[in-house]
DNA sequence: CAATCTCTCTACCATTTGGTAGACAAATGA
DNA sequence: TCATTTGTCTACCAAATGGTAGAGAGATTG
């Protein structure tokens, strides 16, 4: 049962590094340190492997975000999440790579995944932004659906690449790290053009 | 020379699709209508075949980014890169999905491109925002360079995935098209989190 | 005309790929 | 105790991979 979870592990981080078809069967049981016919004793084939590290990462949002949707008010609502969607995915780097890939290798399977879990939600938190709308607490000039999906692709891909993209931040100590810097900046720029002015300062 | 440049066209397309290493020379000698060997005439390796088409999307880039510097206000220049950064992923997507793919499968020679050819644009944008934060035309709290890497990410990415993403932004004629409500509120955010409220609107 | 150059081809090659067969040892359970 | 199950291994396999050798057709050039 170890094992499993070991290959699961190794094949997660080498997926991510390197994406599926650059990683091969032999490379992750070399990782884990059994061979090739003892890996695929646990998991049929290459392809039933990537189906579980990838179930195995939605299970784990899928712990998280029920709570996040129970939060009182709209904006501790949308705190809440892009916090916990910050969090998932800076905690561990290789979750949005992989996630990236996915989307990019397969973006029918993608879709569908996409429809099932993330779709809803975007759906309901896009109705309660129409709302807040209204009340003016936030800016008229939102397109609700449109928005969520760049924050959740900022989020996303932001993650995935900030490691190389850090090249073009120059250090500056004032500011902190630069895995900080970009969570911090990811959040300002979503909230400052979510909320009308009046709101959006704290 | 024709045929060179159609190898280039079909692997930049299949590149993009399926990423590099999910993408055979066989496969791309196939799409062009010719043998293998007859494609490895023309480039000698894959790896080859690889770097050059990388070449060719830098170099329309960059045959457009200097006459972007020249424009006179901060807010023009700021509106113009950004629309030419969206308009030319926008126009062919397949460049986004490869410039992500890149990041990807080969952070530290992305990381040199990137300080070639990136880093000295964000920095010197970076340096203008700062100025234009002095004159109160520019949020306070802005982290300058941060926001750059943001937003570029927003419009690669965003730009690269946005087929696969429609999926969750429901159907609404009276918003457009999903590439056109991406690419308006791509810069509906961008431009919101950026200028303070007596500037940002118009 | 003869020689060279450009380009495409067939035929091949070593290596790696995902995957299988089946032997064997240790644990498990009747 | 004996049979079965669980898990790991060695030895293999067919197919696909990136790449090479070298023949030959057509155009170009001395």
């Amino acid at each position: 049962m170890d094992v499993r979870h070991q290959i699961l592990t190794q094949a997660t981080r080498l997926f991510a590094e390197q994406g599926y078809d650059g990683t091969s069967v032999q490379e992750i049981a070399d990782a884990v340190g059994i061979r090739k016919p003892s890996l695929l004793y646990h998991f049929r084939s290459k392809d039933e492997l990537r189906e579980n590290v990838l179930a195995e990462m939605l299970a784990h949002w899928n712990s998280v975000l029920p709570g996040l949707l129970l939060k009182a008010s709209t904006e501790e609502r949308f705190d809440a999440t892009m916090q916990a969607l910050t969090e998932f995915f800076i905690e561990d780097p290789d979750r949005a790579r992989l996630f990236l890939r996915e989307t990019l290798d397969r973006p029918e399977q993608m879709e569908t995944m996409l429809t099932a879990f993330v779709q809803p939600w975007v759906e309901l938190l896009g109705g309660q932004l129409e709302r807040a709308k209204e009340q003016g607490l936030v800016r008229a000039d939102v397109d609700p659906q449109a928005y969520a999906v760049e924050v959740i692709t900022m989020a996303v891909a932001g993650t995935a690449v900030i490691d190389t993209l850090q090249t073009i931040l120059p250090d500056d100590p004032a500011r902190g790290s630069t895995r900080k810097r970009h969570a911090r900046e990811l959040i300002r720029v979503a909230r400052s053009s979510l909320y009308t002015e009046s709101e959006g300062e704290n």
